[in-house]
DNA sequence: ACACACCCTATAGCCTGTATAGGGTCAAGC
DNA sequence: GCTTGACCCTATACAGGCTATAGGGTGTGT
């Protein structure tokens, strides 16, 4: 199949599937002689797995590390449970950040009087003070903000 | 002051400074003869409302948008609010987005036994299934994914 | 012969920074 | 006077996970 039928049979666009190529988490697949990509049913087994993935926001990187268990079948299944668990751990602390996020937002808004001119509201004199640690370093989890990128 | 004490000062990398001096939220301060960037108290205030800013997740243009009304005291303060209140949205809709995927990796950890071989994994297993429109195009909103890139 | 849908590659853009390379400035100590 | 080290400067590339654009080739139907 080409790369078109590829993409409806997944729900997965033609540019995304040629960005997994390049990503290395989608193999190779045969060409045509018109140089056209040509799939099989392990491809989309492959790409439903990646889709799989992403829809419950794993990385690439997280991605690779659980095809690589799927590659190797004998072994155990260790590594596989806990991506899962770490991943899961990163979605937990993240809806955490964001709760204290939510807060803030929802004391700010209560400051504004509305008709008032700027000078006087009360969210922005209030974000004008300087910030006090809400946010600190983190470093060690990796969930991100709140606004996407695609 | 010089650009390092205005990092200290507010929290922020030196790096930082020079990237919200690029994008304009920043304004240009006055130079050194020997070309150093040299800062009032004004520009302290201003890098705090954006850090605090930020720390609410903000993106740089909803900043922007901010600091606009910030500068025209005059006028009335309804597009702050209206903004906070928008963000506020965001926020909500992303945590119960994640919500979602948590359950969603709970079901998925339940399933693997551990010691057996990756072959008969249920994590595994489970993730080679089509996906059912778990995570469905969006697109309305402005809620990312789970991982940070900064 | 032409239109049109599909395929190809290569490159740049999104956002919020971080990292790197390659250089200039300035004060303290030898 | 010279070196060391902390600080400053610019310009450019990279990160993730795609998306968009430009400029071209292929295949099928009328």
């Amino acid at each position: 199949m080409k790369i078109g039928e590829l993409a409806t049979r997944t729900g997965c666009r033609v540019v995304t599937i040629r960005y997994y190529e390049r990503e290395g988490v989608l193999p190779e697949p045969a060409r045509s002689e018109a140089n056209y990509r040509l799939y099989s049913e392990t491809h989309v087994e492959r790409l439903s797995f990646i889709r799989h993935c992403r829809a419950l926001d794993m990385t690439l990187d997280e991605i690779r590390a659980l095809l690589a268990c799927h590659d190797h079948p004998a072994d155990a299944c260790h590594r596989a449970d806990a991506l899962v668990d770490e991943h899961l751990q990163h979605v937990e602390a993240r809806i955490e950040q964001l709760q204290t996020l939510k807060a803030s937002l929802e004391a700010l808004k209560g400051r504004c009087q509305g008709q008032r001119p700027a000078a006087e509201c009360g969210i922005l004199s209030a974000l004008s003070q300087p910030p006090e640690a809400e946010h600190a370093e983190d470093g060690a989890d990796h969930v991100p903000g709140t606004h996407p990128r695609f």
